[in-house]
RNA sequence: GGGCGAUUAACUCAGCGGUAGAGUGCAUCCUUCACACGGAUGAAGUCGCAGGUUCAAAUCCUGCAUCGCCCA
């Protein structure tokens, strides 16, 4: 009996089945040391809390179709699987999760919340875990790492002493971007600015000893309680009597001084003095620095107003003391108006509050010296990046790059190797913990309670999951990995740090080429967001419409721009693709008698070549140029093109053209027959290897199913098609194409007439010379089963057939007759239309060909084409003239 | 304020110096023995606007408009 396949693609029931059998046959495995060529992709290590969204499925499509494109190549493929455990984003969860039980992290105590931390861990990972597995990723699960976990957290601390002893760690008092939403420090990356309308207040402040009051604008007024100074602008004539004198700042009680300051004021903005409170604005922490000013904090880590303001303040959250103090400033005639304003204020990243500018003791990462490592590696092409645009922005940063501030003050995360020492203060860096102080020998230490930064750890991830510090065999395979690929968002965050920390700790890149994906938004091209209410679900997309149909339709859309709008569309269109891989294979499959099997063609012989027909040999070189041009696709990571290429090879060129044709051939029994249904499964064969990548689950229960000898089980691990040229054969081409466009010619006229496809047409097909004669000749079963022609006729310089209607194939004309079988008002409204097109081309050829200046200028080719062009238009247009007389 | 990107058929996108393409949708016809998640045919675009370079511009340059992003 011969192979039977169900009517339809059922995909649920094919990706449930394959995944296990994968993983049991380690076909993801990657060996330590190995004869073949090393590659390597780390995953972007998903945060071990969240929820596989879209974003993701896009990161591990692209990266799973570079690995298994690179596994079938026969490279020894490495994709390493791990998770992060994204110190404030958890941290968060979690928290969240227990005050609905109605606990705090400090009722539990940072022992037990830390526990508690673990076991959520392990829920959501198996979560994460289960969802990647539905999109098919060849990961190598067997190395999966975690950055918590004991391996990493080694490397963490070494990473940090190592830093620490080079003299680029350290750590420092200076302002720095406060959260109070989860009261820790945040980087300058975790900061987003957003632009909010607010008001400008301007204030008077009464100059000490006299009437005057200078006026100042501001957009905090609360914190005016820690003002230190009143800066005016060295060259502005209004105040230049002022400079040096003081003010009796509003209700403090304190006397600032006025100071002159070209840098921090700008003299048209506002009244041209401006306030001055070096321990809450960037701008001014500057300043005061500049003029030695005292720098007062009046905010706590609840950005509530401490004791360093007046009594009448404290314990005032900041906004709160903002309306207080405009009241307060208003009774004391004080206020003398307020603008509407827009400012620009950053937000923390997680919680969405407004960060609070504070002055605090934090550790650093000095970065310049490790930035200038990685504009040399990018400038000597050790990293190379897949798109200039986001070449230049790597760039740009690094070289204006800041320092990395590395300490936040969590629970959840690495906690710092550095203990202080509680007789003389000494700070012991240490990769252990250690018992006495290495400077007094006191075993009075306490360990820093705070933690670092999450991408401290992810920076390190190139190697760390390799098993550095330790020399292991996996990290001298696979590092540098091959490709680094992730969302161009975390292009800072991520990508740089593991360049400059993997120069830092290995001495080389961490990876060979960059990658940057686009953000994937709504069909409309709108940022995906719980308010907005356009979430797209992944989980939803695989389960309606299959995990390799959404993979296949992100690989569609996927370009290097910023964007990817998310088409539902294209997903069904691409959803229908699969149903045709499916149909069309079980098409092949019915060809076959019971237990029959086939015998691929590889390298045919002179008389299997002999025996092949016009439409195998066309369809073989078909197929080779496909092989070719998908390769090519992938080595420059246009994974758009690449998916277009195969998904026009199969469905246009092998389903509606070679099955159609081998059709009739295969109805005569016989050697033709046999050789074109080797074809036939040649060419299945290696397009479901091309689209294997794209389509792991159907090309594996497809593949695994065919009636060939092979040697190895699974399309997963089997030969990436090269393109040898065994097969390259243009005249075979250029033959096919002229019988498809006679097909095509008849089809056409059939259609626009709208004869019904039962009426059987006798045509006359006109032939420039005997040879294409011939060849439309032997077509004659193609047209009578795709054309339904029922009598033809074939003849050099035919003359025209009276009462017909006429269509251009290529070289030839073809002459449908109408006698009978239609209004010939029909066929004139058809040629007449057809008329008014050839016409404007006509127009638009001859006016180009008598510009003297383009015969005169343009390559001879395109003069030569285009004349070419003119007299073929032109000759059409003759002939569909003449037809019109006729049919009169 | 500085920088970057986008604007092509109703929708989502290719093309990036020499006849405007794809998928979806739409219209007409066809349930023919792989597939109606199908087949055939067709309609649909002054390629954001205005200048410029060129024999030739959707494609290169300049400006403008609209939308979006990054940095400060």
């Amino acid at each position: 009996m011969p192979i039977e396949l169900p009517k339809a693609y059922e995909h649920a029931e094919v990706e449930s089945k394959w995944y296990p059998v994968w993983l049991e046959k380690g076909y993801f495995h990657a060996a330590d040391t190995s004869d073949k060529p090393p590659y390597c992709i780390v995953i972007p290590p998903p945060n071990v809390t969240g929820v596989l969204h879209i974003g993701h499925a896009l990161t591990v499509t692209i990266e799973d179709i570079l690995i298994r494109w690179k596994r079938m190549q026969g490279f020894n493929a490495l994709w390493m699987p791990g998770t992060d455990h994204a110190g404030i984003a958890t941290q968060m969860v979690v928290e969240r999760e227990l005050k609905k039980q109605g606990v705090s992290r400090f009722d539990l105590g940072r022992e037990r919340f830390i526990d508690e931390v673990w076991r959520w861990k392990e829920t959501y990972h198996a979560r994460i875990t289960d969802q990647l597995h539905v999109m098919g990723v060849s990961l190598d699960w067997e190395r999966e790492r975690f950055t918590m976990d004991e391996g990493l957290s080694r490397a963490v601390r070494t990473v940090f002493v190592k830093l620490f002893k080079d003299g680029l760690m350290y750590r420092a008092n200076r302002l720095v971007n406060w959260s109070p939403g989860i009261h820790t420090v945040l980087s300058d990356l975790e900061v987003e600015y957003q632009e909010l309308k607010g008001s400008l207040w301007h204030i008077a402040y009464p100059v000490t000893g006299s009437d005057e009051r200078l006026v100042v604008a501001t957009t905090r007024p609360e914190t005016m309680l820690g003002d230190t100074a009143v800066a005016v602008h060295p060259d502005d004539p209004r105040y230049q009597h002022l400079i040096g004198k003081t003010i009796d700042l509003p209700l403090t009680g304190r006397k600032i001084p006025i100071i002159a300051d070209a840098v921090l004021v700008d003299m048209a903005f506002g009244s041209g003095a401006v306030k001055v409170t070096p321990a809450h604005d960037f701008n001014d922490f500057e300043t005061g620095k500049r003029h030695g000013l005292e720098m007062i904090s009046i905010l706590d880590k609840d950005a509530r107003v401490n004791a360093n303001a007046p009594e009448a303040y404290r314990g005032l959250d900041r906004f709160v003391a903002r309306a207080r103090i405009i009241e307060d400033l208003e009774a004391a005639g004080l206020l003398v108006k307020i603008e509407p304003h827009t400012l620009n204020l950053g937000h923390c990243q997680r919680t969405g509050v407004v960060v609070e500018p504070m002055l605090s003791t934090q550790w650093y990462v000095r970065a310049k010296p490790l930035a200038d490592k990685c504009i040399e590696a990018v400038d000597a092409g050790k990293t190379t990046f897949t798109s200039d645009e986001w070449k230049k922005v790597f760039y740009q940063w690094m070289t204006n790059i800041k320092d990395w501030c590395v300490s936040r003050q969590l629970w959840w995360g690495h906690q710092i190797p550095a203990w202080f020492c509680g007789s003389c203060e000494h700070i012991n860096v240490s990769e252990t913990t250690p018992t006495q102080c290495e400077h007094c020998g006191s075993t009075d230490l306490k360990q820093d309670e705070d933690v670092l930064d999450t991408w401290f750890s992810s920076g390190l991830w190139p190697f760390s999951t390799l098993g550095w510090p330790d020399k292991t065999p996996a990290l001298e395979t696979f590092y540098p990995n091959a490709v680094m690929e992730t969302g161009f968002d975390i292009l800072f965050f991520w990508v740089a740090r593991m360049m400059m920390l993997g120069i830092y700790c290995m001495g080389e890149v961490p990876f060979r080429t960059v990658y940057m994906h686009p953000m994937v938004r709504d069909a409309q091209g709108q940022k995906m967001s719980k308010t907005r209410n356009n979430v797209i679900d992944p989980l939803d997309l695989t389960r309606i419409h299959g995990a390799d149909a959404l993979r296949f339709t992100l690989a569609a859309l996927v370009t290097q721009g910023h964007d990817l709008n998310f088409s539902p569309s294209r997903l069904e269109g691409y959803r229908a693709f699969c149903n045709k891989i499916w149909n069309a294979t079980r098409f092949v499959f019915m060809q076959l008698e019971e237990g029959e099997t086939v015998e691929l063609l590889t390298s045919p012989t002179e008389a299997e070549r002999a025996a092949l027909s016009v439409a195998d040999r066309w369809i073989l070189h078909t197929l080779e140029d496909a092989v070719a041009k998908t390769t090519a696709s992938l080595d420059r990571f246009d994974f758009q093109s690449a998916a277009n290429g195969i998904y026009q090879f199969f469905w246009s060129n092998y389903c509606d053209w070679y099955i159609e044709l081998a059709k009739p051939t295969l109805r005569e029994a016989g050697p033709a027959a046999a050789m074109t249904k080797r074809v036939l499964f040649t060419a299945l064969d290696q397009a479901l290897r091309l689209l294997h990548p794209f389509m792991p689950y159907l090309t594996e229960e497809l593949w695994t199913r065919l009636p060939v000898a092979r040697d190895v089980a699974s399309i997963t691990i089997a030969a990436w098609p090269t393109a040898t040229g065994v097969f390259a054969d243009a005249p075979a081409a250029t033959l096919l194409e002229q019988q498809i466009a006679v097909i095509a010619a008849v089809r056409t006229v059939r259609g626009e007439n709208r004869i019904s496809p039962k009426t059987p047409l006798s045509i006359l097909v006109s032939a420039p010379d005997a040879e294409t004669a011939k060849l439309v000749e032997a077509a004659r079963g193609e047209l009578a089963l795709l054309a339904q022609v029922g009598e033809l006729q074939v003849a050099v310089d035919a003359p025209r057939p009276k009462r017909s209607a006429v269509a251009i194939a290529k070289a030839c004309q073809v002459f449908v007759a109408l006698e009978g079988v239609i209004d010939l008002n029909e066929e004139i409204a058809r040629l007449e239309k057809a008329i008014a097109k050839l016409d404007k081309d006509i127009e638009k050829l001859a006016k180009k060909l008598e510009d003297e200046r383009f015969v005169a200028n343009a390559p001879e080719e395109v003069v030569i084409e285009q004349r070419q062009r003119l007299a073929e238009t032109r000759a059409t247009r003759t002939s569909f003239a003449d037809n019109i007389e006729q049919l009169r």
